[in-house]
DNA sequence: GGCCGGATGCGCT
DNA sequence: GCGCATCCGGCCC
């Protein structure tokens, strides 16, 4: 089984951002490896969306991973965890947050990582813990090469847009629609309503 | 289930 | 100091 082609994170970021949904990322931290497939994601437009840390346009120390082109991964942390993201676009500072994956292989070391048996991987700070990825060894990377590795998955039933979490007091940017998760999986923030047949998937 | 407060690391002002 | 693209436990239904 081969990488994925991630050439479609070349060209628009909510378009990427929906086709993301389902694909296996797979990590190899420590040795031991661990996957799943990506059930919640957000975009960020750059220059265009005053909720991205690249709206200013300016490069600085924390965001500089996203002035890279398309399929570099930038992690950052946030009180105390690290939130994963891959850059889209040849030249624009455009991403897509990774929010939730549903677990696959390695659930016993993401139990260990994590420190408990429930709630592994719905959430951003959740799943790059259950991966290993951390900032200081996963930030600037590519994907595709050894550390963050990206394959066919699933295929979602339906999809659903929704308001981006966690985003206030930022004016127009809080009502746009750029979270998209697979409807009815269990393994996405604040999960609410009913659980589908087979998880969302097709 | 929901709401709320504290812990937490780090870059920017 | 302050502000976060967060998480968890405690409380109260």
């Amino acid at each position: 089984m081969s990488y994925l082609n991630i050439d479609f994170l070349s060209e628009n970021t909510i378009e990427a951002a929906k086709q993301l949904l389902g694909k296996k990322i797979v990590t190899y931290t420590n040795g031991v490896k661990t996957s799943g497939y990506i059930t919640e994601v957000e975009a960020y437009l750059g220059t265009k969306d005053r909720a991205a840390h690249t709206f200013s346009g300016v490069k600085n120390k924390k965001n500089s991973t996203m002035f890279q082109p398309y399929g570099h991964i930038y992690v950052y942390t946030m009180h105390g965890h690290h939130c994963m993201n891959f850059v889209t676009t040849k030249d624009l500072p455009e991403g897509i947050l990774i929010r939730g994956i549903e677990p696959a292989e390695g659930i016993d070391e993401m139990i260990s990582r994590r420190g408990r048996e429930v709630n592994l991987t719905d959430g951003p700070g959740k799943l790059t813990q259950a991966l290993g990825v951390k900032r200081d060894t996963h930030n600037g990377k590519r994907l595709n090469e050894g550390y963050v590795d990206i394959y066919e998955g699933k295929t979602p039933k339906e999809i659903v847009a929704t308001k981006r979490i966690g985003i206030d007091n930022k004016k127009e940017a809080v009502d746009y629609l750029y979270r998209f998760i697979v409807k009815g999986n269990k393994h996405v923030s604040r999960f609410k309503g009913k659980q589908a047949e087979n998880n969302g998937w097709q």
